[in-house]
DNA sequence: CCTTGAATTGAAGTGGACTTCAACTCGACC
DNA sequence: GGTCGAGTTGAAGTCCACTTCAATTCAAGG
């Protein structure tokens, strides 16, 4: 078994593309030793962090967020388990709120729906404190803030729920 | 009670930016009829598209699977309770799958923290079929497929769980 | 009628997360 | 020692979901 990783077996490994991996490093998620040659030669333990990241994407943390989190782990000695279910530990908290909050999604939907309704200020799906995911990509400038707004909702007059 | 909205009050009561809906507007998510001078006046119907596309978003479904669920709506009379009904039956199951992910994947984490190990094949957090939300952003057509590549982890060797 | 805040447009810019390209060098094997 | 796939770089391109800008027109109140 090598000791270390040619970019394109971390990248078979991990199911990431070299570019992605190159990225990385770049936003400074990973590193890499250099051959004489000046190739990357990555230790095997990049492969956590790379497992890492791509977890901790799937539940919509953005990399620079992820970089944030990494750097909590110790830099002058190779991570141990310890450290690794620290870090994980707070994650598995995020997780845990999201799936709160999609889960009240999902019921708050439910409810609404019987009245055909999903009018916003008055469905609790649209509550702005209880953000779920990311803010989505794009340029985000514009409202300071879109205050709260209360209004009665004027869209739920009309038919109940049907059979 | 006004039968129409203005962008600005659409905005304002919704939440979202005028220039928002003036991009979904040319995405064909929402429509908006004319006055005489060429200014938008929105239908109250449409507050609950604007919802149902921000409730949406929040699960991760992109503007374009959006588009294609609000086309399932009648186009010939306004929507009935039933209709989105309908529609958001199907978003509830989307979003139960959803939680179940995202459950999993704590779960999985949670097993894998154990031995500190988080690496990828090994740990069910890689699965590919089990895709949780949207790929993300950015121009992805490299890899084809990034296969299984299945292979022994060997990164799990070291530490025991600790205290 | 005049003002003033809101609306209009198309084009260009933004941010995040990458990918693609071109030109070049490494390095493992025959 | 030659070949050829894998690796290197920086710059530029891409996609999504918007935002920002500038120049201009609307529309409601005084």
């Amino acid at each position: 078994m090598q000791e270390s990783l040619t970019i394109g077996q971390l990248a078979a490994r991990s199911g990431v593309a070299p570019s992605a991996l190159r990225y990385y490093e770049r936003l400074g998620l990973i590193r890499a030793d250099r051959t004489g040659g000046n190739q990357r030669r990555y230790a095997r333990t990049e492969l956590r962090r790379v497992a890492f990241i791509r977890v901790s994407q799937q539940v919509g943390v953005s990399l620079e967020e992820i970089r944030e989190a990494l750097d909590s782990l110790p830099a002058s000695r190779t991570p141990t388990a310890a450290d690794w279910a620290e870090l994980s530990a707070a994650w598995r908290a995020r997780l845990s709120e999201k799936i709160r909050l999609m889960t009240k999604l999902r019921d708050d939907l439910d409810g609404c729906i019987g009245c055909g309704c999903l009018s916003l200020q008055r469905c609790v799906l649209y509550n702005p404190d209880d953000k779920l995911s990311g803010e989505g990509p794009g340029a985000r400038l514009m409202l300071p803030r879109p205050e709260p707004a209360a209004s009665a909702c004027g869209d739920c007059a009309s038919a109940p729920a049907p059979a």
